[in-house]
DNA sequence: GCATTACTTGACTGCATCGTCAAGAAGCTA
DNA sequence: TAGCTTCTTGACGATGCAGTCAAGTAATGC
């Protein structure tokens, strides 16, 4: 960070000063919170934001990682550590569903909101790798439907995105309960013996 | 109408020319659609709009039972002339969500925009409790889970009503065949021999 | 301690939309 | 056709947020 060596003392803590103040801005409001607010945390100005960062998607690029990477691993290891295929895809499913819930700006991410940014990206891609993964295993292994595809599996993370966005009101032991529902629609249904070739 | 009838003569034309832009333009668009669109198509200017309608809720209400009503009817009548509690349940799910991927205009309706709207919510209860005697046959007969609420049902359209508001990359055909994953997700689970007490 | 340069500020522009209203246009009546 | 009344207009004010920049402030090096 020789770049950030260089900066004077005051706008040397006024970066961090921003960093900070953004985490927790959008750690509770997500990632479309207005910078105004960023910039009343961190006592500064908003120009002093786009100073340091450049924009606003250089300031969530600056912090996404911080903010969502670890709840992300955290889900994979988590899941890593089951037994059983349909157990692994479900409570990674469940998992992550559960997350969008809890963390706005764990959704934004996962919604692909700000496609155009680098670090946003790769968080959300590395997700979609390890639930293929899950789905390819469940399916060979006969126990959730064939016909799903790994495109239906990014929509119904989408999809619980802009659900939880959007209704806000349910509580969250209604939205755990609903989400079994979705849950057992996507297992094997009966008749179907084995996967396809 | 005699308030109607002691319009003068242009007033008169402009209150229908609005009355059909709008029908159109929410049709295509909508009720989100601003009324400026509504005032170009209809030839006027937003001011008469507001003139003769006084506020964009009331153009609304003037034109929603035209623009909606019709169609929950038809899916109504459709879903009697079928037979069997599961049959009539998830076609009758089905065509209400298909209805809002067709027609934005009574999706919003379906969604409770504008909550205060008369009309508008009446629309909605029609639906609603059509939906719950459904619900409530498909029940007793044991072919859909037990643990389904008929707020469930509701939340279960009102899910949908932002997914087409939010996802409109997907094309027609697939958005389909996820219901299908859904609908199956609500039947009742195997090991469960029939409906409670 | 002073000049220099880096940094910060907040008022400003731009954009999109809602809803209002004074002034002007047009229909209606005698 | 004149004069009254109804109706229409579009510029305007308000809101909320993004992003910019000239002018002011403060750290730093000598």
């Amino acid at each position: 960070m020789t770049a950030e060596q260089r900066l004077r003392a005051d706008a040397q803590r006024n970066v961090e000063g921003i960093r900070r103040a953004a985490l927790d801005v959008f750690r509770t409001g997500g990632l479309a919170t207005p910078l105004d607010e960023v910039a009343r945390v961190a006592g500064v100005s908003k120009g002093t934001i786009y100073h340091r960062f450049g924009s606003r998607r250089g300031l969530i690029d600056a912090v996404v990682e911080e903010l969502v990477a670890e709840q992300v691993r955290e889900i994979i290891e988590a899941v890593e550590a089951l037994d059983g295929p349909l157990v692994r895809f479900e409570e990674w499913l469940l998992r992550t569903w559960l997350l969008q819930f809890d963390e706005p700006a764990a959704n934004d991410v996962l919604v692909r909101m700000l496609p155009e940014s680098e670090p946003l990206t790769t968080l959300c891609d590395r997700a979609a790798k390890f639930g293929r993964r899950l789905l390819d295993d469940a399916q060979a292994a006969g126990v959730v439907r064939p016909d799903l595809t790994p495109e239906d599996l990014t929509c119904l993370i989408l999809e619980r995105g802009v659900i939880v966005r959007a209704c806000t009101k349910q509580t969250r032991a209604d939205y755990r309960r609903r989400l079994d529902f979705v849950l057992h629609g996507l297992r094997t249904p009966p008749g179907i013996t084995a996967a396809g070739s």
